[in-house]
DNA sequence: AAATATCGTTCGCCGACTGTGAACGACGGT
DNA sequence: ACCGTCGTTCACAGTCGGCGAACGATATTT
């Protein structure tokens, strides 16, 4: 369950695992924490009461769902990552191609939208900010997975390569394929693989050490960006990535 | 520095403590962390370690800083909290009343801006998604103020009430009379007492048990509330406020 | 209405874990 | 070459985390 092996508090890891629980059940008592844990009420209550004193967990009625801290502090974190001038290269370049465009952070194994900016004119959101999106089966994922060390890149590959689509590539080599292909051109293609009916085209942005930091994406109905001038709207990508990485001297 | 005196997990609150501290400074490394806490460098060592392998911190060269579970944890949160249905109300009453509205939860001493609405010609942002206000030195808070069971409120009023501007009430006694309109008016307002040249009005969204759950609030510059037509302004956040309650069936 | 189940909460005990402080190698500045 | 500081490791000792039993209250069942 965790993930190294080295020096760990374990009263620690009890205490995430009641706030894993908390989270994915939406709300939670004592008795059903403790059983999914496996571990004693008593010794889950004083978690429980702990998280809540601290304002991680709130008391509602007779069950626990995590706190609005994790809206405040989760929107700091963003903040920080995401300064005003890289919204504008996002909002720029949405404004210019007339399509969503989602700005995406790697991080510990986790690929998260960011930012995002919709033309007025857009129905719905296919990807909204807070998304953790699949490296092997979103462009922006891709765009992130094809810069990774080697040694990282095929500790993912070898995980669970999970199908969201019947166009999702779920075999190891048919992925690292496609990410040659991504190295080529500095660009990786979405054909329905996340979200049926969703296409999409992402560009790295990669810091100074090499090591990618995320990637900028644009999504869009099928054959629409790809019917029209790909090229085009491939390079205006492509240098706003670049512009990104100027910009984004973290 | 723990709120309750109940029972509770010495090493959380150490880790809680840690997690603190790397916020604040948005990123600390070992020794900045264990001066600033008071504590051994060793022991700090093992926190710093067991939540970056949960990926609650993440690990930046020498510096430890906040990870981006918290903005993925946090987005479930807000998004829990915020039905799409509370959204198209707050743009409904942005759109026909030109101004910025924002849309606040009251959690746990907490007056958190959870989402907003600003028409596309307003220039810049007074308060922004994820803010904590103040409960006595804004419209919004002071709607929550107005409505809180009045031992929860005295406890509020009896702490720090932090000026802002030199309009800020920092009297208890003079926020209480202005609590006590508030409840006549089902209205609160701010006149610049958080952010100079800025004033909103706000009214309390309550729920079933007659708790405060939040507010909405309107804020724009100065005298264009006030000079234009308030009442009616007022009546429309009001009944907008009352919708909410319905929907907001939590 | 009585009986039963399940809830959150409290409490004492014991073994295991947390936290300390010292020591180490690696850097970087002087 | 020296000193200061960094992150990291380690063994020890006292503390405290976690278990399990018991309690009252509430909900459900018979």
């Amino acid at each position: 369950m965790n993930r190294s092996d080295g020096p760990s508090v374990k009263a620690v890891h009890t205490s995430l695992d009641v706030l894993r629980v908390v989270a994915d059940l939406d709300g939670a008592g004592v008795s059903e924490i403790a059983s999914r844990l496996d571990r004693s009420k008593g010794g889950v209550y004083k978690h429980v009461r702990t998280l809540t004193d601290r304002g991680y967990l709130v008391e509602d009625g007779t069950t626990y769902r995590p706190g609005l801290r994790y809206w405040t502090l989760g929107t700091d974190v963003r903040d920080r990552l995401v300064p005003e001038q890289v919204k504008s290269t996002v909002d720029d370049l949405s404004a210019s191609i007339g399509h969503a465009v989602a700005l995406i952070v790697y991080e510990a194994g986790i690929a998260a939208v960011v930012y995002s900016r919709v033309p007025s004119d857009t129905a719905i959101q296919p990807i909204v900010e807070g998304d953790s999106l699949p490296l092997h089966a979103t462009a922006a994922g891709k765009a992130v997975l094809a810069y990774l060390p080697e040694d990282e890149r095929e500790t993912i590959l070898d995980g669970d390569l999970a199908a969201h689509t019947n166009a999702t590539l779920t075999d190891p080599a048919a992925v690292k394929d496609a990410l040659e292909t991504v190295r080529e051109r500095r660009l990786a293609e979405d054909h329905g693989e996340y979200v049926a009916d969703v296409e999409a085209i992402a560009a790295p942005v990669i810091g100074a050490n090499g090591y990618p930091f995320g990637s900028i994406a644009v999504t869009s109905r099928p054959e629409e960006l790809l019917d029209g001038n790909l090229e085009a709207d491939a390079s205006l990508v492509v240098s706003a990535s670049k512009s990104l990485e100027n910009v984004w001297a973290d």
